[in-house]
DNA sequence: CCTACCGATCGGTAGG
DNA sequence: CCTACCGATCGGTAGG
């Protein structure tokens, strides 16, 4: 008889990947050794190859899980938001404050998805591609009288800016979160200039 | 009698500088070989430790000239336009314009700098808060009325944008490099929604 | 004793 | 689940 898996299967998985993504955004992915991984969450190095085949295995487990789960939050935030500029707002939001949590594996996905095989990138790129088209969307919906072409540059601008934050934007700082996220929506819709 | 310095050391140390820099900027600096370095500028591996006692010291001297360069150009610009809107937009232009030569350094500065050693970073960090104050002081005299501690968070805000600008932009494409730096400069000062 | 290199190889490390 | 260990690799060095 084959052993049953085991009870808490996922609940590892979940600590392997904490662990990693705590690595990889401290070291670098290409830094980081799956022995120190095995070590921050008590476990053995060949534990971590019962559950994930390869190092790259870990990174884009990671780096999915994220992606979808970050696409998933801003189409929620689209259904139960109607008013564009609230609309902004809320996408915004989602970027400004993520937990610690979410906010290492964003780090791991703008810094080390390129440390993946080519081929491993595309589904990745895909999702990503999704994000800025559901910006690009909401932009449209702001001000529908660009050319059409120019709705995803804006949609980059937004995001790179937003994505840029993670690097210098600390929650427990001077500015608060909603200040943050008060200012980025003003920015973009009303730019820097005085009235 | 001691044999001179090649005539062509600076020309060597360049070549070795443009062929890393293109490596770095494909493969990211920890996958990026010596030997590969060596290849591309038609060196043997030796020939590079002649005239870098490191990997690191490569990352360096490559992160120390671009950063000073780019600051340079920035200083350079402040005292030639002295109209702060120009001023804004000669900013932008710096970033955008780049050539490839530049635009691979850049991309290198964004996402191998933290490969370097703790202590070896300090410089750099230095000359990268420099620019960030540049950028604040550039906004100050574009909108004076916001609280002192704003203008380094908006100064985030702009680089954040104009850094990610490299990650999509290609010169080659519809946008013409100086149509996305006029809508840059016009999303910065005036903001996304039509007036 | 210096600088300018080459061919060969060592010591140590990493994923698996 | 551990220790031992492999095949491969890579930054850096020694002799000439």
């Amino acid at each position: 008889m084959p052993r049953e898996r085991a009870d808490d299967y996922d609940d590892k998985t979940k600590a392997i990947l904490d662990s990693a993504a705590a690595l990889f955004a401290r070291a670098g992915y290409p830094n980081a050794k799956m022995e120190d991984i095995a070590k921050a969450c008590g476990a053995s190095k060949s534990m971590l190859y019962h559950y994930f085949a390869t190092k790259d295995d870990i990174l884009f487990a990671m780096l999915e899980e994220h992606l979808a789960s970050l696409l998933k939050a801003i189409e929620q935030s689209f259904n139960e938001v109607a008013d564009p500029q609230e609309r902004l707002r809320s996408f915004i939001e989602i970027y400004v404050q993520q937990s610690a949590h979410a906010r290492r594996r964003h780090m791991v996905t703008m810094n080390d998805l390129r440390f993946l095989p080519k081929a491993r990138q595309v589904p990745l790129l895909a999702l990503e591609r999704k994000v800025i088209s559901s910006a690009a969307e909401l932009l449209n919906s702001l001000n529908p009288q660009l050319e059409a072409f120019a709705y995803k540059p804006y949609a980059l601008m937004l995001i790179g800016m937003l994505n840029w934050t993670e690097t210098w934007y600390r929650a427990n700082g001077v500015i608060k979160s909603k200040e943050l996220c008060d200012r980025i929506a003003r920015l973009f819709l009303r730019g820097f200039l005085p009235d």
